[in-house]
DNA sequence: AAAAAAT
């Protein structure tokens, strides 16, 4: 369920996808070749606005934009057809970089670079930058070479806790498990895995914080994406945070800069015909949520310790102005939320016409929570280098269509590299669906807390942000030292309550779908979900909070009767992790599957809570339940759980631009119809 | 329906 690649009736094994992802990149734009004769029945074609508008906005398809860059420059991956070519050919010398970012415009990097660059003017005296690199813990590329900054004991303290004691953060991290996440890559071309973390093809440098951060195997994920990217080749991970993936893109990205150094500036940025302030990054990565980025660059700060990548962070709500001084003191690798982002290119302080990498995370959470137009903006309506001339790193959760489409725009041919979720196919959390009204939830929790040994963290979700204010006030008056986080507090509150929650100083956090994906807070033993989401991939990336990186965790979830839309994805979901399936809630989903049809059954009764019919065979999860509690399903599942399963999705509405099988809609339900199921894990 | 995100 988590990739929602279920293809259309004919093409559901990976090897049609191969062919299918490798048609999509061809450049046929907006034609439906669709030549190999997949062709689906089509059904009513409801087209999205948001698909829509893809299709047409695509017409003029993606003509390379010559914005920065010299017209006759060649692309810097002239072949796509043949071998893969590595991302940077010439290695010329470089000028001074120094150790303010922004100082360094006069660089000529080791970067096929438009001529004009490509003899590079050999930097106005040699040692203009500061002596030292910029300080202990920085370095900088002088004369066409990476100067490692010296040891910084304080900052290396800060970034990578106390070394050689063994039990700062990353302890307890299962190695054995992540061998066990099955990862598929398809493409043409696509490079072998590593199996090590070893210096080519990984950065020398970049090997040593590597192992300062004790980090020692690669993840499943970092095996594939190392040499794919180290290659040149655009990527579409499916993958969820916690499979290693930040460190998936941040490696092979980070090896390439310190080993070839900055790219020759733009015109703009070697005239010096800009304002003085605007920041000019190399690597640009997106994310949905600001707790995302921010966590994206506290990693990139570890990564480019020592080197001369500078990484910056901006997001909202938070002050502009210290974000404003940071990029002035260096911004080569940024992480932002798309926003904040857009405001800066629009004050003019960062252009994105030296960008090299471009790294979109999370990419479905983000059209989900609609960006795409700040997204499409910023890829492509301002001054970025085209599609040939960068390389994009796409990470999604889901392969949904919308995703597809963007995929088709923003990258290359790429490789589809997919990667099973990290906890729910292996059993490594214990997951367990309680029966409770909404009424009793509160007690049950209690009891749930109660039962579950301490030391951990516990992490609940809730629907709305004044149940987690009420919650969280509630366990507090219970004396349970608890916090809460959701999207009406302050950016201020928001990382408080993470800290409190991270260091275990309260180790219970109450959060709505604000921290649902992607966060990654080591030691989450327990993951409550006390309001279940609507969806099932929402469920899937909250229970995805513990058990990471191949711990055990548990998973609590309180089901009643305003859950039944997702009971049949969560029965699916539950055997396929090989977890307990209440009888209970088999009875409900079996209940549903009558419900397609649509409402005959109607909304009977009240929908105000507590008052169910009989429903006796749902004996809730104890005596008291199934009493006064009022449980019970009488009223029938199905009214609204959205019909038509059976018979799979015939074909994706209007997919005709693609001429790729789209998958159905991502929450269209547990069918995977006739369509052969997805196969890649 | 709610949440997230620029102010």
């Amino acid at each position: 369920m988590t990739f929602e690649n279920k293809q259309n009736g004919s093409t559901g094994d990976s090897t049609s996808l191969e062919g299918n992802f490798a048609q999509m990149n061809v450049g046929e734009n907006g034609k439906a070749p669709n030549g190999n004769g997949t062709e689906a029945p089509r059904k009513t074609a409801y087209v999205p606005p948001h698909i829509r508008k893809g299709l047409s906005s695509q017409a003029p398809s993606f003509t390379p934009r010559t914005n920065g860059h010299s017209p006759e420059a060649p692309p810097m991956r002239a072949a796509l057809g043949g071998a893969p070519a590595p991302s940077y050919n010439a290695f010329g010398g470089g000028a001074p970089r120094t150790g303010g970012g922004l100082a360094s415009r006069a660089g000529g990097g080791g970067w096929d670079a438009p001529s004009s660059f490509s003899s590079g003017p050999r930097g106005g005296g040699g040692g203009a930058g500061f002596g030292g690199g910029g300080g202990a813990g920085f370095g900088q590329w002088r004369d066409g070479a990476h100067q490692v900054g010296a040891v910084n004991q304080r900052l290396q303290k800060e970034l990578f806790g106390e070394t050689g004691d063994g039990l700062s953060q990353g302890t307890g991290i299962n190695f054995d498990k992540y061998g066990d996440i099955p990862v598929e890559a398809t493409g043409r071309d696509c490079p072998e895995p590593v199996t090590e973390f070893t210096s080519p093809p990984i950065d020398a440098h970049l090997l040593d914080n590597i192992k300062l951060a004790r980090y020692t195997t690669p993840t499943p994920v970092q095996k594939y994406s190392i040499p794919i990217v180290a290659q040149g080749r655009d990527l579409m991970g499916c993958a969820q945070t916690g499979s290693g993936k930040t460190g998936g893109f941040l490696f092979p990205i980070l090896s390439a800069l310190f080993t070839h150094g900055p790219p020759p500036p733009p015109p703009e940025m070697a005239n010096g015909g800009f304002g003085r302030r605007k920041a000019f990054p190399t690597t640009l990565i997106l994310a949905p949520t600001r707790e995302l980025v921010s966590q994206i660059h506290e990693e990139a700060r570890k990564f480019t310790y020592r080197s001369w990548v500078k990484p910056a962070v901006v997001y909202g709500g938070a002050d502009i102005g210290q974000q404003l001084r940071q990029i002035e003191r260096g911004c080569d690798l940024l992480s932002a939320t798309p926003g904040r982002l857009v405001d800066l290119i629009e004050r003019g302080r960062i252009s994105l016409a030296n960008v090299r990498f471009l790294v979109l995370d999370e990419a479905d959470r983000m059209l989900d929570m609609g960006f795409e137009p700040q997204i499409r903006r910023i890829v492509e309506g301002e001054d970025m280098p085209g599609v040939m001339d960068r390389q994009t790193l796409m990470f999604s959760a889901t392969f949904p269509r919308d995703i597809q489409l963007l995929a088709k725009d923003f990258l290359k041919e790429y490789v589809f590299l997919s990667v099973g979720r990290v906890g729910s196919t292996s059993e490594n959390i214990t997951q367990k669906i309680e029966y409770v009204e909404d009424e009793e939830k509160r007690s049950v929790l209690l009891d749930v807390l109660q039962s579950m040994p301490t030391g951990g963290l516990t992490l609940i979700f809730v629907e709305t942000k004044r149940m987690a204010d009420m919650l969280s006030d509630f366990l507090l008056r219970s004396n349970i030292g608890a916090t809460s986080i959701h999207g009406d507090r302050t950016q201020r509150e928001r990382e408080r309550a993470l800290e409190l929650f991270r260091t275990g100083k309260t180790p219970i956090m109450v959060a709505t779908a604000v921290a649902a994906r992607g966060l990654d807070i080591p030691n989450v033993t327990h993951v409550v979900n006390y309001d279940l989401p609507s969806d099932i991939d929402d469920y899937v990336h909250r229970i995805g909070r513990t058990g990471r990186a191949g711990n055990t965790g548990h998973s609590t979830a309180f089901f009643n009767r305003g859950n039944r839309n997702i009971v049949r994805d969560l029965c699916d979901l539950l055997k396929e992790a090989n977890q307990e399936v209440p009888s209970w809630l088999e009875a409900v989903s079996r209940e549903s599957a009558f419900g397609g049809g649509g409402g005959f059954r109607g909304r009977g009764g009240s929908r105000g809570g507590s008052r169910g019919g009989r429903g006796a065979s749902f004996a809730g999860r104890d005596a008291r339940f199934s009493g006064g509690g009022g449980g019970g399903f009488g009223g029938g599942f199905g009214a609204k759980t959205g019909g038509g399963y059976g018979g799979g999705f015939g074909g994706p509405p209007n997919m005709s631009a693609g001429g790729f099988g789209g998958p159905p809609p991502t929450n269209g339900g547990g069918s995977y119809g006739g369509a052969g199921g997805p196969s890649w894990w």
